[in-house]
Order: structure tokens, then sequence, then C-alpha cells
DNA sequence: TATTGTTATACTCTATAACTATA
DNA sequence: TATAGTTATAGAGTATAACAATA
């Protein structure tokens, strides 16, 4: 399993990945109970409060959804649930402007405080104030390193599957 | 959406979720195009062909899937993928003991290496000798804590869908 | 009674490809 | 021609509930 980084980097690689796993599975589980959201569409939400309340839906992806097709289900579903609008843009023809409720920004504000407290007590309770500003200096520099790197789509390839059934019986 | 944490925590936690989720992304990406595997499918390989290669059922669920029926399925795939068997267990009849082929091993060995390069490339490489140390130990430290505390199933409750059908027509 | 595991089922998410329309 | 977005569709992952068998 020490292929070839480091026992203290496979560690350290484990030991994230773990971590972050149990994280975004317990934020998700309260996002779910506490507002009936995905955390994809809690980010939708927060980014578009965030962002004087209204986006186009290129903008909107930008680092949360990796296919177009998926942001028009998700924001299709925040429309339907009434947290957000979506309209033409009357700089570009071509673009939706993805526009955030009334009640789209009550939900968010309703769902925040228990998010946080997720978020404290799993991440932040374990830190001390000098593993803080470390933590977050070292991350931040593995995001923009990767957010640089690839063009945002690797390669795509074909998809083999070696779990998928070979289905090399004729139906 | 400064709502309790600290903007220096807020920032560090944004650059967290973002980078991993890069590193989920990109991981996934080349386990699938050179393995055909999912990551899931992944660790349970990796579990096995470290552990000397068999486990029972819930052994090998353990901090990797988190329902019963998830992981029978993917031990399904895996096995008529012809990656791992399944039999019972001397010990226990009531356990079913999953132990890994070779061909299990040939596919964790033959895509370990890209899955390190990845790993390396996207999370190493931005980081300094002194960075490492530190990033390890205090992942060590946020998942032993999360280890720790919810006893891995938190609550399950009800599911309110806000985005769902609300279904009130009565069908 | 508690635990191990499977089955059946349903739902959510995501992605590919084909398409429309504007730039 | 390139970009913005939608639609249709299909596939993978995960979970709940009901169940069977063993401890």
């Amino acid at each position: 399993m020490a292929d070839d980084l480091r026992p203290e980097q496979l560690q350290t690689y484990f030991a994230l990945v773990e971590a972050t796993a149990l994280l975004h599975h317990a934020v998700e589980q309260h996002l779910r109970a506490d507002g009936g959201l995905s955390y994809v569409q809690f980010q939708l939400l927060a980014r578009l409060a965030g962002s004087a309340g209204q986006l186009t839906m290129t903008e909107l992806a930008d680092g949360v959804v990796y296919s177009r097709s998926g942001l028009t289900h998700q924001a299709g579903l925040l429309e339907k649930a009434g947290l957000v609008t979506r309209g033409p843009s009357p700089d570009d023809q071509r673009a939706t402007l993805v526009t955030i409720t009334d009640a789209g920004r009550a939900l968010v504000e309703k769902v925040l405080p228990g998010h946080v407290e997720v978020v404290r007590s799993l991440l932040f309770d374990p830190l001390s104030e000098e593993d803080l500003p470390r933590l977050g200096d070292i991350m931040t520099r593995v995001r923009d390193h990767m957010r640089a790197l690839p063009p945002r789509s690797v390669t795509t390839r074909k998809r083999r599957t070696a779990t998928g059934d070979d289905r090399r019986s004729p139906s």
C-alpha cells in the first residue's frame, strides 16, 4: 500500500480523506434533516445569498457542480421548491439569471446556525489556535494549486466499467 | 455568511471543502478511467489487500460505507467482476467472509501508481516539508475526534425534502 | 433478543448526447 | 463558429424496510 508516497504522506492522505468524508457526511445529514437540502443545493443557495442575490447559471456552476445538466437539474429543483427563480438576463440573451427568493434566503438563514455548529464541533473543536492558520494556509494553497492545474475536465475517457455488467450475453 | 465562525475559520472551512472536493473528483476520474472502479470500490479492495486478504462484511464496511445494503451492493459488483469472492465464515456462521482474488490484487496494483501520482501532484506538490507533518497531525486529530463523537448514525430523521415533490395531491 | 447479511425497492445525483437560441 | 442553457435519458450510488439465519 506504500507504493511511492512516503508513509508520512500516505498517513496524511488517509487522515485527510477520512476526516473530510466524515465531515461531509455529517454536514449532509444535518442539511437534509434541518432544511431538506443536499450539500450542493445549500452551496448554490449560499452562493446566491452571498453574491448580491443573483447569478447566471455559468457563474453559479463554477466550482460547485461539474456538468451543465447537473446544474440545470438542481436549479430546477430549487425553483420548484420556491427557493430561487429563473429569468432571462438583460445583458446576454442566452444567459439565465438565477435569483434567490425571500424563502431561499430564509432557508439559508434557518439552516446556517446548525451548519456552522456542526462544522465547529467536528472540525474546529479539536484544533488549537495555532492549528487554524496553518490548516487555512495549507488548504488555501492546495486549493489554488488544484484550481490552476486542470482545465476543469480531465479527459473524460470512455469509462470502462470493471464492475459493470460485461454484457457479453446478447440481450 | 459569517454566522458564528470567525472569518478565519470560515475561510479555512471553505478551502478545505473545495480542495478535498477537487481532490476527490480527480481521484475518482482516474480510478474510473484506469481501473473502472469507484472510489468506494477501490477503498474496499485496498482494505482487503492490506488486511491479510479477507475480512467479514462488517469489518469491511467500517469507515467506508454507511449502510449494510450499500456494502452488499458493492461487494456484489466486485464479486461479479471477479475481484473478490464471498463465502461463509468458519468462526461465525452468520458472517460472510470476503476474499480478494488474484485479479483483485492485480487491479489494485495496476491502479495504485496512478492513484498515488494524482495524490502527489494535486495534494503534496504545493506542500513544503514543514507542511506535511502539520497537516498530518491536524487531520489525524480531527479524524480521531470525529470517529469518537457520533455513534456512526446521527439520528436519521424522517427526511423532509424541501426540494422534493411535496406530494400534496393525492397522487 | 441482538447481530449478520441479503433482498427489494425507490430515490437522488450526475453525466452524455442531442438540441435550441443567441453572440 | 462558439457559448449558454435545456431536455431526455441512462447509470451509479445509497438508503429504508422487510426478511432470514445464526448467536
